[in-house]
DNA sequence: CGTCCAGTTAGAATCATTCCAATTCTAATT
DNA sequence: AATTAGAATTGGAATGATTCTAACTGGACG
């Protein structure tokens, strides 16, 4: 399938979020598609479960496609990839600032957004000098469906 | 490498270490060299790291074996199991209660000790019902050595 | 002594992911 | 309209960490 020219009228939609971001990638009718299933998906689907999705929709597209739109809309920030112990990747279209729950008896991902402003560095003691960029957190358990 | 007789004395040193856990793990000279070697390393070694420390000390050792090892260790306590984004598994033999700090500039994984008690359900919303049972936390930026 | 079993082994297999080389297409330039 | 340069896309091969398998070994226990 071609790319798609780039956009320069006024944008709608999923190019909205495109615009709002900043960013200058071109928007490919494939790199729309992968968005738009992960927009649908809530359940933080893997590259695989994103490809047979993708490919109802849009026939004859390669898994290895699907890699290149995933890494491209991840380092664009409009997805966020999420990892889980050596699991393999999942993807996640949600960027609220959130962390992940994941459950150990059904494997369900499920996002937990914040309560109250969360500081590592006054529950854990880093050397001195340390910069912090980021923190990961990943809350593991059994989700309420599962505790019954 | 034979295995070696169950141990029915008074453990000593790295005996002790399994005494006191409880375990009713049979320590093998194999088992006993990755502990030995995974507790002077401080520096979170990969499985291939652990290989090719124990290879010096125990020639013919083999890279499943480690892997063997290093899971039955694992499973019994006695080492924890790192995991940072999907990159392979590391190990550790510190047991006290720590997250991991991660170098993004040189890759050095630093152990960090809490400072204050952390209740990840203060932080986060999760579902009514959910059970927690444990939380992975991983800090990323630029460790002390690399800000300079 | 024979059977059983855990530990060990080399090598094969798996699986997610990345790489590669060829192709197709767009956009900007002649 | 042809040319060029640069992306995007593709199938298939390659990679790399890990797990699996089947065979072997040696002590434990009857």
């Amino acid at each position: 399938m071609p790319p798609t020219p780039r956009n320069t009228t006024k944008p709608t939609g999923l190019d909205c979020r495109l615009a709002v971001l900043g960013t200058d990638m071109r928007l490919t009718p494939h790199r729309r598609e992968v968005f738009q299933v992960l927009a649908e998906s809530m359940d933080h689907p893997t590259a695989y479960d994103v490809f047979d999705r993708v490919k109802d929709r849009t026939p004859g597209i390669s898994l290895a496609t699907v890699y290149n739109c995933l890494e491209h809309l991840t380092t664009h920030g409009l997805i966020r990839q999420v990892h889980l112990e050596r699991a393999q990747s999942r993807y996640c279209a949600n960027l609220h600032e959130h962390i992940h729950f994941h459950c150990e008896t059904c494997g369900k991902v499920i996002d937990a957004h914040p309560a109250a402003a969360f500081d590592p560095t006054k529950f854990w003691n880093l050397p001195a000098g340390t910069k912090v960029t980021r923190t990961d957190v990943a809350i593991h358990g059994t989700c309420p469906n599962c505790s019954k």
